[in-house]
DNA sequence: ATAGGGCTTCCCATCATGGGAAGGTCAAGG
DNA sequence: CCTTGACCTTCCCATGATGGGAAGCCCTAT
C-alpha cells in the first residue's frame, strides 16, 4: 500500500504519516526500489489508532507511551488508565481556564448595550482592569487569572 | 522609562513587548541615543490593555481591533461588542469540542479497572474505534467527531 | 577601572499541521 | 515509444505566542 492509500485508510494525512516517521512515533516505513514507502493493514491499524488518541486530545508524546503500552503484552491496565486520567485532568484545566474567560467576557458583553454609542464597558474593563462592580454575582470578576502574574494559556 | 521598568508596571515581559512592537501591534518605542528602548505610562496603559485582552484570550489580531476601537473617538460600542461575542463563541466552541473529548475519555476510564491486568477498554476503543456498546447512555460516543473527517484541534 | 546587571539583535525551539516547489516514478492511452 | 497526469520523494517555510540563550553594547555603583 503507497502513503496516499495508506492515508486514505486511515484517515491520517499523508504529510502526518511522514512526520510520525520523521519524530518516532512510528517506525520508517518498507520502501519500493524506487524509493515509495510501503504500509500493510497492520501499519494502517496503527495509523488509525493514533488518529483516534489524538482526536482524544492525546499530544504524540503521550500517544508514544500508548503505543508502547498497546504493544507490551505484559501491560498493567493501570498505567493505561493513568495516561487517560492525566489527560483528563489536563482538558479539565483549559476548560476552566476558557470558562473563566468566557464567563468574564459574558458578562461584560451583557453590560455593554451594543448600539451606536462610543460608550463600552468592556473596552472600559480593558483599560481600567477589574473594577469590584458587583459583589453578589458569583465574585463579579472570577475570570481569568485577572490579578496576579497571569498564566496566559494558548486558546488557538 | 525602560523595557524592564515597562515590564513589570505593565505584566507583559520584555520579550513580548518587543514582539508586539515587531508585529505592529504596538508602535516603536522611542530610543534613547544608545538604542534603548522608552517607554511613557501611556505605553504602558496601552500594554496593560493588551494584558488583559491576551488573559480574556484574544488573539493578537483581535487585540489589533479592539485597540483601533478603543482608540477611535467615534466608535460604535456595538462593534466592541461584536468582538467579545465572536470571542465568546470561539470559546465555547473549543470548549464543547474539549468536554466531548473529556466525555469520552471518562467513559473509557470508568470502564477501565485499572489493575494489574493487561486487559484495558481504553486500548480497546483506540484499536478497534467507536463501538456502540451503549445505547442509552447519551449516544454512548457522541465525543470528539469520533466517525467522520476530524477536524483535530489543538489542545496544546 | 571593573563588575554586574540591563539592554540590543539574532537565532532557535515549541506543537501539530498544511502549503508549495523541484524533481523522480508509475500506469494508462495515443 | 512517448506523453500525460497522478502520485511519490525531500526540503523549506508558515502558523501563534512565547521562552531560551548567545554575543555584544551600555550604564551605574563601587
Amino acid at each position: 500500500m503507497n502513503i496516499g492509500e495508506a492515508s486514505k485508510a486511515s484517515g491520517v494525512s499523508a504529510k502526518m504519516i511522514r512526520y510520525y516517521e520523521s519524530v518516532g512515533l512510528i517506525p520508517a516505513a518498507g520502501r519500493t526500489t524506487s524509493g515509495y514507502r510501503l504500509y500493510t493493514m497492520t501499519d494502517v491499524q496503527v495509523l488509525r489508532f493514533i488518529r483516534r488518541a489524538r482526536d482524544l486530545g492525546f499530544p504524540v508524546e503521550k500517544i508514544e507511551e500508548l503505543l508502547a503500552l498497546w504493544q507490551d503484552r505484559s501491560r498493567q491496565s493501570a498505567d493505561v488508565k493513568r495516561i487517560a486520567l492525566e489527560q483528563i485532568a489536563g482538558l479539565e484545566t483549559r476548560i476552566r481556564e476558557m470558562q473563566a474567560m468566557m464567563d468574564t467576557l459574558r458578562h461584560l458583553a451583557d453590560a455593554c448595550c451594543g448600539d451606536h454609542r462610543p460608550d463600552c464597558p468592556i473596552l472600559a474593563d480593558l483599560l481600567e482592569g477589574p473594577q469590584q462592580v458587583d459583589a453578589h454575582s458569583e465574585g463579579g470578576r472570577s475570570a481569568a487569572n485577572r490579578s496576579g502574574p497571569a498564566t496566559i494559556l494558548q486558546t488557538h
